[in-house]
RNA sequence: GCAGGGGUAGUGAAGCGGUCAAACACAACAGACUGUAAAUCUGUCGGCAUAUGCCUUCGCAAGUUCGAAUCUUGCCCCCUGUA
């Protein structure tokens, strides 16, 4: 095949809320129309951390392709910028092989990153930025303001001045259109039922064991890595400790979760580029524009 | 029954004569966000109104006072101790 072709085959990307049902979804049209599945997810990306994470067991890929799955240990680092490079080189395989890539995932930032082509700044210098970490804002401020460093937009958000510094004021840059080929759908579910489904699916981890693996990952990694600040987690810790009872971890997850799912459809509200669509009406349209390729 | 503590906005919880529509936290809602993004940050949050504006609130009722969530009395609930 010549490489033209390759790139004309398209970028499924499927977007969405957690527990809004994108996953199984991909894999089914996955499954149908010779796709391999990219998980823009950035918990998923960490080993061990399978339930917590809702991660899709060996079955539920029946048989499909995914890549992105547990990537790095949860100790390690693991970035927007890691994300990109790292799909960018699954697709062109997919691609190779004839397949077609499907990104999937409710990462906002990790989608757009390869579908608006975003290129980063400079990476962080650690010890760097645990010197900035101890400033004060104010300081930060004025450091930016002897510096001659463009304050960020959000400027009272002090992970985002410290960026800011970091990139010394190198200008960052993404494209304003989707890649050519790719086609974005949307899930759009009802508030109520995606509640439920939230809901629903806490109970599921607990039937499944997210306290044994979060106890074991905690003893194994501790509690304070990027990895486990993921919303649960933190929460199984305080359980664990005895300060609430099982009902209110629950609880709090629950509204950990949909506080999580209302970002993420802050995050994704801003694209115009999304094809908004019900689990059905998605399936639909993506497996119309599937079949005729 | 007696002694003591308490009833404050969706929840928890400050306030204990004026500067109180009432701190703070959480939830809720809206938003920002390119190398931590399941993170981080911002705004709103009794009602109405574009506004330093008006209206209705601090268990209920009646008082004291120029003025009460804050003091008094009665009533209704709740918790702790004790008969």
């Amino acid at each position: 095949m010549a490489t033209r072709s390759l790139d004309a085959l398209p970028l499924i990307v499927i977007v969405g809320p957690t527990a809004s049902g994108k996953t199984a979804l991909a894999i089914e049209l996955a499954k149908q129309y010779n796709g391999e599945i990219i998980c823009a997810d950035s918990r998923t990306v960490y080993r061990e951390m399978n339930i917590g994470t809702a991660k899709p067991t060996v079955e539920e890929q029946s048989g499909v392709p995914h890549w992105g799955l547990g990537l790095v240990r949860p100790d390690e680092k693991f970035t927007a910028a890691d994300f990109k490079g790292y799909a960018e080189q699954k697709m062109r395989e997919i691609r190779q092989r004839g397949h077609i890539p499907f990104i999937v995932g409710g990462t906002g930032l990790y989608v757009d990153a390869v579908v608006f082509d975003y290129s980063f700044g400079e990476e962080a210098d650690q010890d760097r930025r645990a010197e900035f970490e101890k400033m004060t804002l104010e300081r930060l401020h004025k450091y930016c303001t002897n510096n001659n460093i463009k304050l960020p937009e959000n400027k009272l958000n002090k992970r985002y001045v410290i960026r800011a510094i970091e990139q010394n004021g190198q200008p960052t840059s993404r494209n304003s259109e989707p890649i050519s080929t790719s086609i974005i759908v949307g899930i759009a579910t009802d508030k109520d039922v995606l509640r439920t489904r939230i809901a629903g699916r806490i109970e599921q981890l607990f039937d499944d064991g997210v306290v044994d693996e979060a106890s074991m990952l905690g003893k194994k990694y501790g509690w304070e890595t990027a990895a486990m600040t993921g919303n649960i987690y933190p929460l199984i810790h305080e359980y664990l400790e005895g300060s609430m009872s099982l009902s209110e971890l629950k609880e709090k997850s629950t509204t950990v979760d949909w506080r999580l799912a209302k970002r993420q459809l802050t995050w994704l509200r801003r694209n115009p580029h999304i094809y908004w669509a019900s689990l059905d009406e998605a399936r639909d349209y993506l497996s119309e524009r599937l079949a005729s390729l």
